[in-house]
Formats: structure tokens, sequence, C-alpha cells
DNA sequence: TATGAATGAGTATTCATTCAT
DNA sequence: AATGAATGAATACTCATTCAT
């Protein structure tokens, strides 16, 4: 996450984990497969609670809120909000990965949070507006914080507050796609 | 933009510029020399012309909107929508560019929009939020959308419409932080 | 010693050392870190030797072939001898490396025999020269052998024997620094 | 001669000589014969004057010290005194430049010495040496000194002086070999 | 199971050489 | 005649991988 794939050298894992090189080669085959473990470990648990979210009850506004708040806390564990920018580095040298991870993660979660926004129109709580179009817009504020903390948002000065960021993000967006009033 | 840093060999640079391997180093002293350029000659324009739009006058409200539009497009060339990508994965290795790059262009764009947001809340025309949050939250969705498009986007099937995102990004956005109706 | 340090490869130090190419840099972090192991290691044992040799009592004109003696019977190893005609030829690339060659071979070495040569003069062993003079002159045309052995000296059909070098060059010189007989 | 064969550019040769890198291309068609030219053009001259000095007549003694003293001064020019450091330290590289040096240069001068030592002997001036010998040991430090200026002599903080050096040297080893008095 | 010495494929970099202008 | 842009062979260096201990 650090460095990205090509710039990180097995040694400084090795000495990172505690090992020595060759430690490393036991465990792990290849660099790749390395990689990949690290990669399949961060993004196996937000892949198991994803959808149960999708299938609840009660108000769409409600539920919307809460898996964009599951979202951005599990992306608070660097291990986890560092995945995607790893990702989104190594789109162009690990192909297969990225397909998997952008199905897997990112079409998946879209369509929970589409199917809500969906739920929500329905019900007249949201205006109608294109549901996979909402859905990014929702969560791209929350994916792009991840990178940015985990990126260039170390050099800024006074940082945003996480928290903060995620409140008046739903709030503005609740407000924006909510129905008119009569 | 495609591979990162290291990933990518100055043999396959020199391809695609179509000349020899060796004529690559007659033009840029070493493999950093060329990175370096080629980021600051796409962000060159964008530097530009961001803060001739902060200091216009009329609605701040319809300038902010001018102003979103303005990034929007100009990420819109792959050569110039490719570099937040790029930063982001080399920030670990290229401190110093990436420091300049956070102060140049995210900062200075970041202070542009909050300054129209401010004189948009002392106008009435917004609610009152937090100026640089706010900025945040509006250029987010659009750097994420040049991310996107240059990384895991490729595996979307049914890709979104960078004009329909933008302008329901602005539409929901605006809405949200509109002044309550009194 | 044999082609310089430039021509040298590492491969073939590597070859020669009976190991892979990649093993030399095990050891050496870079070709300059090795060049400069071969010179340390090659001239600890003589820095070693040559100032207890100045300050022994007896006839100064025995001492001063003593050490001439010895200096000329290390050079006769070729990993020794060869090292003159190296640090002669990368002066001008390892100025560093010669300056403290300059100083902690050349420089003690010539002190210690214009001391002894001192002290003949002293005692009448010896004319009145300039000490630092005569010490250039009883070590240059060994210094230069070592230089000729390892260097031009290969083209000669009929070399010249170094222990009829030796012993007439200390004899000629001692004749010709031998005070007047009265 | 200030840095090797190897390690001196071309391009800088050109910068040297005032003209551009392609110009000295059309001058010399190879890096190698601009080496073999330099050489050539140096050693000239010397290889012209060194027999006319042995067929003369009169005392071998001034004679000897004549050929020394012209051996000595035309090796003052720096542009000729560098050559023996050079040519010792491409010896490797550029064997059969080596060896015609060694053939053309240093035998022929040495010969001629060791004539005028046999004629001197023969006269009674000299007593019975080793003629080949004597003529090494004669010629040795001058050549010693041309190397130790161009190289590390450039460290000397109290630099000998070549006058003093040459008159030094011949004084003492013309009393070394000098016949015993009857 | 853990180690680290040894390996060699891969790549940036240097620079002599070519040649069109 | 002089230039300098373009080339590619040569080589130092990096580091994943192997494997004996």
């Amino acid at each position: 996450m650090e460095r990205g794939f090509a710039a990180t050298r097995l040694e400084d894992v090795a000495v990172a984990a505690g090992v020595a090189k060759g430690t490393v080669v036991v465990y792990f085959p290849s660099k790749e497969a390395l990689f990949r473990a690290v990669v399949h470990q961060s993004i196996g648990p937000l892949l198991a609670k994803t959808e149960e979210l999708r299938d609840g009850s009660g108000s769409p506004r409600l539920r919307l809120a809460e898996l964009v708040r599951f979202i951005a806390t599990s992306l608070r564990d660097p291990r986890v909000g560092g995945i995607p920018k790893l990702m989104v580095s190594e789109v162009g040298n690990f192909p297969d990965m990225a397909c998997s991870f952008h199905g897997d993660v990112c079409q998946r979660s879209l369509q929970a949070q589409a199917e809500i926004i969906r739920q929500g129109i329905a019900c007249g709580e949201f205006r109608p507006v294109d549901p996979i179009l909402a859905a990014h817009l929702v969560t791209d504020p929350i994916i792009m914080q991840a990178i940015w903390r985990n990126s260039l948002g170390r050099y800024e000065c006074d940082p945003v507050d996480p928290d903060a960021y995620l409140e008046t993000h739903l709030d503005t967006f609740l407000r924006g796609i909510a129905a008119a009033p009569t």
C-alpha cells in the first residue's frame, strides 16, 4: 500500500513481518501470491457483510445511511482502506485481480446500494434518479476519502475529519435526492 | 498511467514514442526525469486556469458549477485524467512530487472552491456548511471518476456516462447545500 | 590490475572468483566498493610493518638496506605489486583513494627512509644529501620495478632478475651516497 | 592521461578540443584510433633523438648524463610525460600498442644507455656492472618521476624539484658506478 | 520450520558510433 | 567541414527465486 507492488521488496516485507527473507518464501510461493493473499485477506470480511444490509426492511433512507456508514467504517482500518488505492494502482499489472475485485466488491456493493435507492424512489422517499448513478454518487466520495487518506492526504496540514466528512456527505446527499416537499 | 512507474519499461516508452531505446535517454537524463516531465506537462494547463474562475462575479451557484464542469472536462483528456491515478499510486515513491502536486493542484483548486462556497453562504444561496468540507464533497466524486475511468472502470460492462454523472452530481450536490426555502 | 577499473567487468571478477555474477553483489554493494576493498586488503599488511623498521638501532646503512629489501620483497607478491600500477592508473578517477594511498603508504614509507638517511648523515656514514630526495631515489627504482613487472615488463624477452636488480641498486646507491673516504 | 582510456568520454575530448562531438569522429574513425594517434604523436619526437646520442664520441660519463638529461627534459612536457603513465595503465587493454611502445621506446632507449655504459666500463670510467641492469637503474627513477608527477605526485604538499631530483640522481648514480679510485 | 548464501533474469544507464543536415 | 540527433551494444545493479543447512 505504501509503495505499490513493484517497488516493494520482499526483504522489506520480511523485515516488517519480523522474519528473515527466506521465511516469506516458505509461506508464499511467489511475490504475486503474497500480493494476492494480502488483497484477499483484506476484502474477505467486507464481502461478507455487504449484502446482508441490502435485504433489510425499514426506511431505505436509514438503510442507505447505515450501509454507507458501514463501508466508511470498514475503510477506516488502514489494512482495508489501503486496498482501493492498491487495486487502482495495480489494475494494469494484475488485470485478473482487478477484474474480480471489481466484480466481487465494487459491483456487488453498488448493486446493493442501487437496490436500496430504487426502494426509496418506489416508496416516495427519494426523487426519481438513476439508481446506479446515485449509488456511485453516494459511494465515490467514501472511496475517494480512503484513497486520499492513504496517498496525497498525507500532505494535508489540516486533514479533514473522517466522521465530519461522512456525516456532511450523507446529510448533503440525502437532502439532494430527497423527494421534493409537496 | 497504465502500469505505474516501476512496471513501465523505458523501452516500451521508446516503442510507444516510435523511437529507439537510446533516444529516450537523449531527451530525459533518467527514468525519473521522464516521469516528472510527463506529470509537469500534464498539470501545467490545469494550474493556469483554476484560479481565474475563483475571482469571477455572478451567482456563486453558477460559478461553482462552472468550475466543477471545467475540472471534469479537463480530466476527460486521458493525458490529464490519468494523472490523479498516477500521483495516488506513486505518492510513496516520489514524496516530493506528490507534495508539490498536492500543494499546487489539490490545495489550490480546493481553496478556490471553498471560497466560492463561502461567498454562496454569505449571499444566502447556500445553507451554512463547512466550506472546505463542502469543497471536498463537490470535487471528490469528479476526481474519483477520473481515477475510476483510468483503472477499475475498465471492467464496467455498462460504464457510467461522464456527462450524466457530472450533471447528476451537480444537481444533487447543489440541492443538498441549497439554503432551505423560507 | 590487469585491465584497470573501468575495463574490468564484474562478471569477469565473478568468474575469476568461481562464483556467479550475482554473488559478487552480495558481498560488495558496488563495483567501486569492491575496488576499494581490493586495495585496502592489499596495502594493509604493508602499512603495518613500515614504521617498525624506522625506529630500529644499528647501522643506518644496514637498516636502510633492510627496509628497501622488505619493500621489494612485499611487492614481489603480485597482489601487492600490482597496487602501485593500479593506484597510478586510477588517480584521476578515485582521487580520495589516491590521496589516502599517498598519505598512508607513500608518505609514511618515504618519511621512514628519510629518517634513516638523516641518521646516516648524522653519524658520518652518508655524505650530506637532501634526505627526502635521497629517499625518493632509493625507493623509486623499487616501485618502478613493481609497476614495470605488472605492465610493460611483460614484453621484455629477457626480463631483469628482481634480486639482481635490487642488490645492484642497493650497492650502487649506497656507494653513491657513501661519505667520501678521508 | 587524466582518467585513462575507458573513463575518458569522447564528448569530453571534443569539448577540450573546442569542437562538437561529431567533429572528433570526422578526424578519427574510432576512439581507439584517437588514442593511438595521441600516443604516436607524443612519442614521435622522443624516438628520433634517442639514438643520435648513442653514437656520439667523448666521455661516456658525460654522454650518459646528457642522454638522461635529454629524456628527463622531454618528459617535463606534460603531453610527453603523461605517456608512460598511460601506457602502463593500458598495457592490458592495448597489448599491441604496449608491445610496440616497449620495443620502439623503452628497449631502444635502454640499449642506447647500455651501450654507453659498456663503453664506459671498457675505457675504465665505470666499474664492471651489468650494462642492462645499470641502464635500468639510471633510467627508472626518471620514468618513475614522470609517472609520479602525473599521478600520485599531485597529492604531494611539498613536491620534489625535478631538476634537483635529476641532478642528485645523476650525481649519486655516477658516483655509484664510478670505477674505484686506484 | 526458518534461514541466508547464491543465483541469474531483467532493466536503467552509459557512451561510442552512425549519418542526415 | 562541422554538427548533433538517433541508435543499440555493453554493463552495473536490483531483487525474486532457489536450495542447502
